[in-house]
DNA sequence: ACTTCTACCTAACGGCCGTTAGAAATAAAT
DNA sequence: ATTTATTTCTAACGGCCGTTAGGTAGAAGT
């Protein structure tokens, strides 16, 4: 093997990459817990053994930094979801709604701080950061769309999509406010969402 | 008439109670739109046309006066659910639950900063806020639960109570999301969340 | 050995924050 | 007119904030 795993010179960001990392996840930690505004760039690097300057080596400012929390916060449960149902092709509409509520939860609640930050964090973030958003939260969006146009059928007019994915991301999203895992189930609360939601032909 | 309006000394507080009512809306306010962290007591005082040293002639606290408009947030909606409740006892339970949503989100959407401020600020706002406003939660809360206890009839278990009621509670107050009065129609919402409640007998 | 690049640190800048003590103004009571 | 109570202002306190300029240790490349 002469080739090294990357061509570019020295040996490449790898310290940088996992630092910027390192970074992302508490960040994410500590905006889904503390908010944006309460969020101290000095406790923040504190947290990961560094200086508050020394962020800046890896983004170039607070509002970057949070942007990219909350836009691996949509591509992470995205990704969860479209993977589940590429893989699940065979499914009933009504069978692939639930799937997607399903992974949408379980990314939600246990997986992943970025996801929560980004539901918790959106109202209050600076406006450029939500206007950078727009885009991954219009496509997250349009996937919930399709899934849930097949599930009413060809009748289905667009007000009535849009209020049920308002209705189903919102008995979703607002478990933020009151799941706790050593009591509830996640298996068990998307069972009792579904159980809303008839049986169509 | 011998006697005043009130039996105290001086004319007794009449500025005042009008100026704190006046603190309390325009706070409302700036913690709906900004959130608790981001809302400045200058910025506050300059919008009431005072100072900020002067608010803590009315409040002790920031912390004070975000507990105060949180609780007239819950206490707004649940004075309107409640009279609107009284006011109809001879619905069935079905459309008891249905009338309870439609207060419910009239009020925080078009009436109330307070509300709207209780349910965006409760995540960031300090640990003591959250504690103070534990038992008007809770009392409120308590109101849902009857009215969905009744709906799903004597053989409703708890946690199912508090599955739909976490559904239902969640599909309303997420709208503040992206609830646009120009756009939206909080009968017509109403309507379609309604339609996933199945007629019970 | 010498240079170059990486990843971080030090130290400070200006600015805004919640809060407080005490003075000043306004209004009411006597 | 004088006193008393109410309401607001002034001015500052200590503290934390995001950000930046310039320095530095050490590894990588030559």
């Amino acid at each position: 093997m002469s080739e090294e795993t990357r061509p570019s010179r020295h040996r490449t960001k790898a310290k940088a990459a996992e630092a910027r990392r390192e970074i992302l996840g508490v960040a994410a930690r500590m905006m889904r817990e503390t908010g944006y505004a309460d969020m101290s760039l000095r406790d923040l690097a504190a947290e990961v053994g560094m200086k508050a300057g020394s962020l800046y080596y890896h983004f170039p400012s607070k509002e970057a930094l949070a942007t990219e929390v909350m836009r691996l916060g949509v591509e992470v449960v995205e990704d969860a979801v479209r993977g589940e149902l590429e893989q699940n092709g065979q499914l009933t509409a009504r069978e692939r709604l639930v799937l997607a509520m399903r992974t949408h939860l379980k990314t939600l609640l246990s997986e992943s701080d970025f996801s929560s930050a980004h539901i918790r964090c959106y109202p209050f973030v600076p406006e450029t950061v939500r206007e950078e958003l727009k885009a991954v939260r219009r496509a997250y969006n349009s996937v919930w769309n399709d899934i849930i146009g097949v599930y009413l059928g060809t009748a289905a007019t667009p007000v009535q999509i849009r209020h049920l994915r308002y209705t189903l991301l919102g008995a979703m999203n607002w478990s933020l406010e009151w799941f706790n895992s050593d009591r509830d189930d996640v298996d068990a609360y998307v069972t009792s969402i579904a159980d809303l939601l008839p049986e169509r032909d």
